[in-house]
DNA sequence: TTAGTTGCTTACTTTTAGTATGCAAATATT
DNA sequence: AATATTTGCATACTAAAAGTAAGCAACTAA
């Protein structure tokens, strides 16, 4: 019934990167994530979790754990008891970064201007 | 029970623009809505639905209210029939429009890498 | 003997997102 | 004159993502 010509030629759903950059990263830690073991050479799981002190457990580990896939970060884990489990990030990882640290910037600058602009709109939000 | 210095540092929770940015924009939709807005001047709902063609019109609705009420796009209702409503980009989100471009750069360069990696990874993600 | 340690896993609940339908009110079609 | 179409939603309901709480292994310290 429908013909959508942006449909017939493919767009936006394969071949978009910024499609698929936010399909991977637009989850609710991957970033942070990635910003904290940006800074910090190795860190084990539970720093992870203190520094990043309102993430679940759960999550914390499903995300590292797919961040691991995507070969942004490195997981090594120590056969000892109790068990040493470090993460650092890899040079993709890295290489990230610096992107993420200029939106952070510019977060910092704005986040004043976006929230008095939502006081503004009314408490409905 | 638990004693934290982070959290009685007050750390990482109101003070950190990252925190505060990522909670915002970390859904799963403002971010590709900038991006296209940053890159048409004026956009109808419609318009805004079939080029980001996958969003449901309920995220679509939820996403652009959010991001009026945060002042990064304006939008102008024309008493019409059938209605016409536009959505433009203000100065503030398009002053983050680059950020997020650079960031959709580095996805571009870098997404084969890791797609290859999560293959390596395995089949379990 | 018991408690503490670490990095998880698992079952369950809550929050967020997606689907489907309906609506107003004018114009276009039959 | 009756019906269909158009647009930008709202609303009720379902599915997916994330949060909560509990437990576990297996060794050490009290």
């Amino acid at each position: 019934m429908k013909e959508n010509i942006l449909e017939k030629n493919n767009w936006n759903v394969k071949n978009c990167p910024v499609r698929n950059v936010l399909d991977r990263f637009g989850d609710k830690w991957s970033i942070l994530i990635i910003m904290v073991l940006g800074e910090r050479e190795r860190m084990r799981f539970n720093e992870l979790n203190k520094e990043i002190h309102d993430i679940s457990q759960k999550m914390l580990t499903v995300t590292l754990r797919t961040l691991e896939a995507d070969g942004l970060v490195k997981r090594t884990v120590y056969p000892e008891v109790p068990p040493r489990v470090e993460y650092e990030i890899t040079d993709l990882g890295r290489s990230l970064v610096p992107y993420i640290n200029s939106l952070a910037a510019w977060a910092n600058v704005n986040i004043k201007e976006i929230q008095e602009s939502r006081e503004r709109y009314g408490v409905t939000i």
